[in-house]
DNA sequence: TTATGTTTCAAACATTCGTTTGATAGAGAG
DNA sequence: CTCTCTATCAAACGAATGTTTGAAACATAA
């Protein structure tokens, strides 16, 4: 074969300790380690491990964003102008995440999981690579949660759309330890989709929440 | 003076760039050097580097959760056995959460990002250091949630809950990084106690959410 | 002053990190 | 076979990390 099964070795390795461990807590002698393979493999097929941090990522958001590119596609040729119901809008987000095929077992959580590290360790290359690559998927698919509840002020959407990233991604990357509790302490076999499907309801009545009253301003101190 | 002023230099500063770049991103030499203090002062006064961030979070913490036990003790009082309503709850935490004094300047936000990097990048000692030292009040908070959420069922009270971690703890954790796109893009000046009162509507509306129907299975590939 | 305990300091230590090197092996084409 | 390109390998490189050391500076009390 002309490209060996080093390249795929590495990736999946890879994936699985950066999802456990973060992105600077794992060197390249632990991966390169448990793949069994050479040390300078990284650096010969990615480059750097900067590169090997994309092209783990690309690997699950390449697919993905065309997959939710042609549902969004769908739901506007579906709606034809109309306007499409918040929940609509998550469904049909939440289910293209549910049944991408994974390149790895446990795929999915390990993906939500690499989400949520993207979010809150991703400093300089990483935030400007993913912004870049993926930046107008994104914002179309902000744009359609825009259209889906116009009646809300900007300032008070922006907000609660983060509120709503934030509670998916965070239990989403979250989720492996999570499961293990709910199922010791409540004896129910909780499934990822089973989580998404209960958060669909919660992030749904949070964006029609009525409008907060913002304090003026600091009167705790007179 | 017995005690130099070398060990809140030095707090101060860690704290800081810990909240900028994350622990494992930011090196005692980094640290002494824009702290003007030797590089071995760390060791001699903390002992470890690992002693160091959970010194900085029991600075914020160890005031932070006597005030919450009070606070929740006042509650109880107040309410005498009666069921306390979910946004009084919140409400309490969140304006303990406001007006505690802080260590530095920008405090709060500080306190913020520091949270969700507990959350998220804490691994190994620092999980076990928190949930040792601050678990209890913790619990007891979470009760209280519970019991403000009776009518729901306990798995289901038990991960909208975490949705509505998720949301407080991300949004907070990224909170710089968006006050900066909001000030950009909607012209508005928000400063951390809006977001926070933008926060509770919205995760008050989603614990009251329509329980979802769950579907019962994998019935797509067929 | 002298003695004692604490704090600071420059220097070094021992690891670990990502990366590079040069040699070796293998595959495919002529 | 020979030549060429690609892939793997052990070894080393240079830089950065957390930590330790031993001497110097300082403060405090006898």
């Amino acid at each position: 074969m002309a490209q060996s099964d080093t390249v795929s070795r590495i990736l999946d390795t890879a994936e699985t300790l950066f999802a456990e461990k973060g992105f600077s807590e794992t060197s390249l002698r632990t991966i390169t380690g448990k793949a069994k393979v050479n040390l300078a493999a990284v650096n010969y097929h990615f480059g750097s491990k900067k590169a090997l941090i994309q092209a783990v990522f690309a690997r699950y958001l390449d697919p993905f964003s065309v997959r939710i590119d042609e549902e969004m596609d769908r739901l506007e040729a579906e709606y034809q102008g109309q306007p499409i119901p918040l929940d609509v809008v998550l469904s049909t987000f939440t289910s293209a995440i549910i049944t991408m095929p994974s390149p790895t077992k446990n795929g999915l959580s390990v993906f939500m999981r690499l989400l949520g590290l993207a979010y809150t360790q991703a400093q300089g290359h990483m935030r400007r690579y993913l912004q870049e690559q993926y930046g107008p998927v994104f914002f179309r698919f902000t744009d359609m949660v825009k259209n889906a509840s116009s009646d809300l002020p900007d300032v008070e959407r922006f907000w609660r759309l983060h509120f709503m990233l934030g509670a998916a991604i965070f239990s989403m990357s979250s989720l492996e330890a999570l499961k293990d509790i709910a199922e010791q302490d409540y004896g129910e076999h909780t499934r990822v989709r089973d989580v998404i499907q209960r958060l669909i309801p919660f992030v749904t009545a949070g964006m029609s929440a009525p409008l907060p009253e913002l304090a003026g301003a600091q009167d705790e101190v007179s």
